[in-house]
DNA sequence: CTTGCCGGGGT
DNA sequence: ACCCCGGCAAG
C-alpha cells in the first residue's frame, strides 16, 4: 500500500504531465504529433524547431506559420529550462521571455531565484529532451489536442496523467515555471493552477458517469457540478480521436492510475474538478496604449509590440520590460465552434491558465444541451438520467408508470438541484408539471426540455407527492394491523394499495 | 396533532 | 433489494 501511495503521490504531481510525446519529424522539427500537423501555428507561435540542441524559430510575432522561413536565429518559449552561466557557475533556469529583437532572453534562474537577461549566445538549452516535452506538454493541455481531422475534442488535465518520469524536484521547477510563466505574461491575477491537475479518475469516459453519479448521490457539495458539468461543449468526455500517439497514451495512462483512482483521496472526492473549460474561447491579446488597440494572438507577440511600438525599442532595463505587461490586456474571444481547426498558438500555451474564470462564466449551453441529441448530451443523457430513474426505480413499489417513461436529460437536472433547493426560489410551472406529470401518467406530451432545465429545484416546492383522498393502508388496517399494510405503507412509502 | 410519504440510511 | 426512520408538509 505504501509503495502504491508514493506511486500515486508521484503521478498526482501532474504539472509535467505529458501528455504527448515529442517526436522528429522528417525534416527534423521538433514538434509533438497534432501540432505538428497545424498549419496554423497561429501568429506568435513559438514552437521551435529544434536544431543541434538549441530551438530554431519557425514562427515568431503576429505572422509566423510554418510557411514563413525560418529565421536563423533560435527561439526559446517560456518555461524552457536552459543553462546559462551566472558568475562562473552553471545555472539552469526558465526561460521567461525571449526577445528575438535584442536577441536576448529573459529567464528565471531557479536555484538563484533570479530573473535574468542573458544574451542569446550565452544561454544553451538544457536538458532539451525535457524542456521540450515540456513546453509542449504545458500547451497541449492547456490546449485541445486536436488532431486536424479530429472532432472537437477537449483535453482535460484530469486525464492525462502519464507516468512521470522526472522527480519531485523538476516537478516544483516545472510548477515554478509555469506559476512564473503564466505571472509574467499578464498582469491579471489568477490563481494557480493546482486544482486542475489532479489526476483523472478512472478512465476517461467514466468521468462523466462518475460525475453523474456524484451529483445523484445528492450531497448538496455537488449541486452545482451537473451545472458545471453539463456546459454545453465545455465538458466533452474524453474523446481518443487525437493522434495515435496521443490516444494510446492516454489510455495507457489512465489505465494505470486506475489503481489510486479508487483511493479515497480527498482531492478525488471533494474535487467536482473543472471538467469543463473548453476550447470555445480564443485568446488574443490587445494593446492598451492609447490610440493603438493592436489585437495581437501572441503575449510574446503583443509584449514586443508595446515594447517596440510604444516603450521604444531599446528597453532593455527590467523595469522597462515588465512594463510592456501593463500595456496589453488579455481578450478571450468566444467560439461557436468547439471544433477549432487550428490549434492555439503554443504561444498561448500559458493563455488557459488565464481564462479558466473566464471559462466558468454563466452557463448558457445547458439550455441547449438537452435539446441537441448530440453526441455528448447523449453521453450525459446516458449517465446522468439513468441514475436518476435508478433513484426512482429504488422506491419501485410505488409503480408510477413514470418510471417507464423515456427520461430526457434535462430532468436530472432538477434532480441535482434538489441537493441545492435554496439555490432557485420560486417553483416554475415546469416544476409542477413534471410533478403532474409523474403523478398522474403524463397524460401529455414529454416535458420541454430546456424549460424544465431552468426549472428550480424540486426541494421544498410540492414536489412531494399530494395527499391523495383515498384510504390508506394505515387508515384501513390501524396501527395495530401494521403487519396488513402494504409494503409501502410499511415503509412509510407512498401506499401501493390504496393508489390515488 | 395525525397522516402520507420523501429522502436517505442500514443491512 | 429490503427495511426502517427522520422529518417535512398537508390536513
Amino acid at each position: 500500500m505504501a509503495s502504491m501511495l508514493s506511486k500515486r503521490l508521484g503521478k498526482r504531481s501532474l504539472l509535467g504531465a505529458r501528455v504527448c510525446t515529442p517526436s522528429l519529424t522528417p525534416d527534423g522539427m521538433l514538434v509533438e504529433g497534432p501540432f505538428a500537423t497545424q498549419a496554423d501555428l497561429s501568429a506568435g507561435s513559438n514552437l521551435g524547431v529544434y536544431e543541434g540542441g538549441c530551438y530554431k524559430e519557425c514562427a515568431e510575432g503576429n505572422a509566423g506559420t510554418f510557411a514563413n522561413p525560418p529565421t536563423s536565429r533560435f527561439k526559446l518559449y517560456p518555461g524552457q529550462r536552459v543553462c546559462i552561466t551566472h558568475n562562473g557557475k552553471e545555472c539552469i533556469g526558465l526561460v521567461e521571455q525571449h526577445n528575438h529583437v535584442d536577441d536576448e532572453v529573459k529567464l528565471f534562474v531557479l536555484e538563484l531565484g533570479l530573473h535574468l537577461c542573458r544574451k542569446m549566445e550565452d544561454v544553451r538549452l538544457a536538458e532539451a529532451q525535457k524542456a521540450v516535452p515540456y513546453t509542449v506538454e504545458q500547451t497541449l493541455s492547456m490546449n485541445h489536442g486536436v488532431a486536424p481531422s479530429a472532432a472537437p475534442r477537449s483535453v482535460s488535465r484530469n486525464i492525462d496523467v502519464p507516468k512521470r518520469r522526472s522527480d519531485a524536484v523538476d516537478m516544483d521547477e516545472m510548477m515554478a515555471a509555469m506559476v512564473l510563466t503564466s505571472l509574467s505574461c499578464s498582469p491579471i491575477v489568477q490563481s494557480p493552477p493546482c486544482s486542475d491537475s489532479i489526476p483523472a479518475p478512472q478512465v476517461t469516459c467514466d468521468l462523466w458517469k462518475e460525475s453523474g453519479d456524484v451529483s445523484d448521490s445528492g450531497s448538496s457539495t455537488t449541486s452545482g457540478h451537473w451545472s458545471a458539468g453539463s456546459g454545453v461543449s465545455t465538458p466533452s468526455p474524453p474523446h481518443t480521436e487525437a493522434s495515435p500517439k496521443y490516444t494510446s497514451e492516454v489510455f495507457s495512462t489512465s489505465h494505470v492510475d486506475e489503481g489510486f483512482e479508487t483511493d479515497p483521496d480527498p482531492f478525488l472526492l471533494d474535487e467536482p474538478a473543472p471538467r469543463k473549460r473548453k476550447n470555445s474561447v480564443k485568446v488574443m491579446y490587445k494593446c492598451l496604449w492609447p490610440n493603438c488597440g493592436k489585437f495581437l494572438r501572441s503575449i510574446v507577440g503583443i509584449k514586443r509590440h508595446v515594447k517596440i511600438q510604444h516603450l521604444g525599442d531599446g528597453a532593455d532595463s527590467d523595469q522597462r520590460k515588465r512594463e510592456e505587461d501593463f500595456y496589453y490586456t488579455e481578450v478571450q474571444i468566444k467560439e461557436e465552434v468547439e471544433a477549432e481547426p487550428t490549434p492555439k498558438s503554443p504561444s498561448t500555451a500559458t493563455a488557459p491558465l488565464l481564462i479558466q474564470p473566464v471559462l466558468h462564466m454563466p452557463q448558457t449551453p445547458p439550455l441547449e444541451m438537452p435539446l441537441t441529441e448530440s453526441p455528448l448530451s447523449s453521453a450525459l443523457s446516458q449517465s446522468a438520467p439513468g441514475s436518476f430513474w435508478h433513484i426512482q426505480a429504488d422506491h419501485a413499489y410505488q409503480a408510477l408508470p413514470s418510471i417507464q417513461i423515456p427520461v430526457s436529460p434535462h430532468i436530472f437536472t432538477s434532480i441535482s438541484w434538489a441537493a441545492a433547493p435554496s439555490t432557485i426560489p420560486a417553483l416554475s410551472p415546469i416544476r409542477s408539471r413534471s410533478l403532474s406529470f409523474s403523478e398522474q401518467q403524463a397524460q401529455t406530451q414529454p416535458i420541454k426540455s430546456h424549460l424544465i432545465v431552468a426549472s428550480p429545484p424540486r426541494a421544498s416546492n410540492g414536489n412531494r407527492k399530494v395527499r391523495g383522498e383515498a384510504k390508506k393502508c394505515r387508515k384501513v388496517y390501524g396501527i395495530e394491523h401494521r403487519d396488513q399494510w402494504c409494503t409501502a405503507c410499511r415503509w412509510k412509502k407512498a401506499c401501493q394499495r390504496f393508489l390515488d
